[in-house]
DNA sequence: CTCGACCAAGAAAGCGTTTTCTTCGGATTT
DNA sequence: AAATCCGAAGAAAACGCTTTCTTGGTCGAG
């Protein structure tokens, strides 16, 4: 019980070490370390711990630890003790503490190749939205591009044991990942597992939509700009995206026009366009479907640069609904982003009960702007 | 010794429990708890720890944590037998464990009343160029719109236990603000304190020289689309900006046509800028400086629907530089965001050592685009 | 009325590091 | 050559929780 008062013996040891004066080594037993007090410095006291409340309330640090977890088998007048002795040392759990004892950090991690997208900040922020409310943390980690893989393998394992849950995004990690079904579980986001845990949109069809709405216009010569992204050699959004729009073209017993890579980066997005916008007239097609919003801001600039008049010359049609896409007017495909980091949020933390697997399509939509009309009569 | 040897004690109990036969209570002295040996669910062996590690290397448990810290006091031969210890058992330190034995965290929060924006994102992601390398991890929290100071401040405690810096983002604190210069340091970004650390760019300079731009093209009738954050009451950044701007027309012994509040949102400058557009021509401005992109964005898409000519007939300044900018065409004062991020980070990071303190300022500049150019002829 | 089951609460064993504090030789000093 | 200092390495305490395990009581059943 005594040792458990305060005493200001490391402060004073601390001084003094530069004393000249040492004494005498105590042969005896160990010498207990006695625990830090206040820091002379800055003045602060140590903020309380579970036995400062313990004392206070007049119960086992046990019941503490239970009380404040609100678990069951704590009696009523006892909880309201706790509570009422935590609040008024306005205690804290000490997180690291713990996690260290549990086992569990209540965090969860995101994991993408680069932080700055609209798509990554829309996810984060749906992700934020569920872990927020449930009191959890959310770590983020960007992937520089050069060796992705083993990256996001030895980052995923930097994470194991800070984390309860990763989120992957832009991750392509090809279909049959499997890592992170144990623990701690993983949900890879926009791209579809075959025995994992997936989320995402139908990308065919946005590529079907978006076309079936071009070819109801009239056109015929449909330009698709896609391609690889920044950070992956294989992207199978550019690829499904492409599909879709190539299935709708079947259908009327037509071809894509051309394919063109765009980088899906605004700067690529020009530099396809402008590609295509500078082919003479008959060849040009009438109408570009850009397999993301910002390649087709870069498209809308380059027939600006070109004076080539949207959409009267040439229709344009985008994929995302980025904020900006409203203001430009561009015609595009909705898809859900803050709802699929909500999403995957969610179904980490439901990982806990029942798991949740196999893969999830929320629904999209096409929005009409002004990017978009019928081609010109020829 | 014997003790530390793997027992499967621990998975015997747990089965032990429904079964029908219970041993008898052992009276005698409290029982060892056993260490867990391996999940039998998952099959997963424990990861390895540091005893684990000093066994191999045939040294202490403090001889391997100093060895993997680099400290100098330890003999090269142990040390090179540690790392390869480590290294064949593919030892992790656990993060937990060191946070709460040391206390230091490693990790620096980010907090922002919206995750969403253009400048939060990239922000965070200048912060993740300087962490990543060093091995610190990026901690994120949002502050929902009500009730925000208070947010704030339990926040900032909220995270005090669990990184070891924090940054904010669209704080909006007040100049006064000091908490932080303690522990965990804290940094502001884009608000100057009187005494605190923070961080930022020239903003009334950022509104002289986009109106000095306007002005040297000859416009005279130049509306301010700014006004509140849609998250504080108080937006220094507004005032600051809008007074640069008044001071550049003072020395042409002009005034600011109108301030309109536009939310700092694509929407609000959309409703901002139609306002103004809809005034009769002879009281309409001739030149609109936006104090964000987004606005000036909304700001855009109000001379389209509205028919009048960017720039013939309305001349249109933004600030930021956002990515969209460039293919939309606009002027605007370029700041740099990400680099804040960076510098934010660092100087967190030095703060162990010697604290940087104050405020500090990174450069900006005008660009010139195609939004803007000299009135048309009255 | 007694015995085992059951429940709430406490005691104490971990959790895996870091960091004193101690000890043990060898180098330096007088 | 004896006393002192110093540096390297080990032993063990602390970090602040969580979670077993244990122990008194209570209660219903036989």
């Amino acid at each position: 019980m005594n040792q458990d008062r305060p005493e200001y013996v490391s402060a004073i040891n601390a001084d003094a070490t530069g004393s000249p004066i040492r004494s005498a080594a105590k042969p005896s037993g160990p010498v207990k370390r006695t625990r830090k007090v206040m820091n002379l410095e800055t003045g602060a006291k140590p903020a309380p711990t579970i036995s400062d409340v313990a004392r206070l309330a007049q119960v086992s640090e046990a019941t503490v630890s239970r009380a404040l977890r609100a678990f069951p088998q704590v009696r009523p007048d006892l909880r309201d003790r706790v509570l009422a002795a935590a609040e008024e040392l306005s205690y804290v759990t000490d997180t690291n503490a713990s996690r260290l004892a549990s086992g569990i950090t209540r965090t969860i991690g995101l994991v993408a190749p680069q932080l700055t997208t609209w798509y990554v900040s829309q996810l984060s922020a749906g992700i934020n939205d569920i872990m927020q409310p449930a009191g959890l943390d959310l770590l983020i980690s960007a992937l520089s591009s050069p060796s992705r893989r083993d990256e996001l393998r030895s980052g995923a394992k930097h994470f194991r044991q800070r984390v309860d849950g990763v989120v992957l995004v832009d991750a392509f990690v090809g279909p049959d990942w499997t890592a992170g079904i144990g623990s701690p579980p993983a949900i890879v986001v926009g791209e579809e597992l075959n025995a994992g845990n997936s989320l995402g949109i139908d990308d065919v069809l946005g590529g079907e939509l978006a076309v079936r709405h071009l070819l109801r216009l009239g056109h015929q010569q449909i330009a698709v700009i896609g391609g690889s992204s920044p950070t992956a050699r294989f992207s199978p959004v550019s690829e499904l995206r492409t599909r879709g729009a190539a299935l709708a073209l079947a259908e009327a017993g037509l071809e894509i026009h051309t394919t063109v890579d765009g980088l899906f980066s605004i700067a690529g997005g020009l530099g396809a366009a402008r590609e295509l916008l500078r082919l003479p007239k008959r060849q040009r097609p009438t109408a570009l479907f850009c397999l993301s919003d910002e390649m087709a801001f870069g498209a809308l600039q380059a027939a600006r640069e070109l004076d080539v008049a949207v959409p009267d010359e040439i229709s344009i049609v985008g994929f995302d609904d980025h904020p900006v896409a409203e203001s430009v007017g561009l015609t595009t495909i909705r898809q859900p982003v803050r709802r699929l980091g909500q999403r995957a949020a969610q179904r980490l933390l439901l990982a806990d009960g029942i798991p949740v697997t196999g893969h999830e399509r929320l629904p999209i939509e096409l929005v009409v702007r002004s990017s978009s009309s019928a081609p010109r009569a020829t």
